[in-house]
DNA sequence: CCATATACCTGGCAGC
DNA sequence: TGCTGCCAGGTATATG
């Protein structure tokens, strides 16, 4: 069924025969599959879907694997296979803490603290837009949202880490809920590919105050948005509202 | 340890 | 019209 994804599932998927699913979590962008015995981490990449109906339907191209079950079948579709399912024998081991272990913070909640987030930042030498991005002090901060909550917290995304004060960290940390919750509120962003479980593509885009804005007005004082590179990604921000 | 670069993949689009 | 080439995204991995 359609092309490989990113890795290898880790067990031959005959073995899933016959498994009972206890629970879903989520942890970062991954989504974990809690089994009677192991668990599956599914990751949806840039262009993965989930859907979920009640009977087995042919597979097009971009489908990739049917976790066919008694009450349905959990079909995921991803285009651009930058996805994942990976099976690992429990939350501890080193296959999932491979890609687990280094995961920073949950910004959503509620243990996502300023002091530690603080404290955190302190340690780091790069621009604060690659730190965001880097995963490992909070999750959930792709390239969309680390413009838009820099922008909220009118820091400019190349201003070292470290260098920020106090007051500018506890804004970021604010303008990172506030951007997740939104979003999330307005199912996502679309860029191109993305669509949710129900089929609806999101809207955040519609809102977006500095990203893929490069040269419209700022929404807050007209000055044209600039782009950028950094780290091989592009950046939006605003030259006069977000500061060194 | 930290920082930065690279690879992966493909649909969509600009430009010729 | 059809082709080429570039771009977008997340993150493990390699390299400095």
């Amino acid at each position: 069924m359609g092309k490989p994804l990113r890795w290898p599932l880790g067990v031959a998927s005959q073995s899933l025969v016959g498994r009972k699913i206890c629970g879903v979590r989520r942890r970062g962008k991954y989504l974990l599959v809690d089994l009677d015995q192991g668990l599956l981490l599914l990751h949806l990449g840039m262009s993965g879907s989930l859907n979920f109906a009640p009977t087995q339907a042919e597979a097009g191209p971009h489908d990739h694997m049917d976790l066919v079950t008694d009450r349905g079948v959990l079909r995921l579709h991803d285009p651009r296979r930058f996805g994942a399912v990976v099976w690992a024998p429990s939350e501890d081991s080193p296959q999932a803490q491979k890609l687990l272990g280094r995961l920073g913070v949950e910004p959503l909640n509620g243990q996502f603290d300023v002091t530690a987030f603080a404290d955190a930042l302190k340690k780091r030498q790069s621009a604060i837009k690659q730190v965001l991005l880097a995963g490992d002090v909070v999750v959930g901060v792709g390239n969309i949202y680390a413009s838009e909550a820099l922008f909220m917290a009118g820091i400019r995304p190349t201003t070292k880490a470290a260098r920020l004060s106090r007051p500018r960290v506890a804004r970021l940390q604010k303008a990172i809920v506030e951007v997740l919750t939104r979003a999330v509120q307005q199912g996502g962003s679309s860029l191109k590919d993305f669509v949710s479980a129900e089929g609806r593509t999101g809207y955040f885009q519609l809102e977006a105050a500095v990203y893929g804005r490069a040269g419209e007005p700022c929404r807050v004082c007209s000055t044209p948005i600039k782009s950028m590179l950094q780290g091989q990604r592009t950046t939006f921000y605003c030259p006069v509202c977000q500061k060194p």
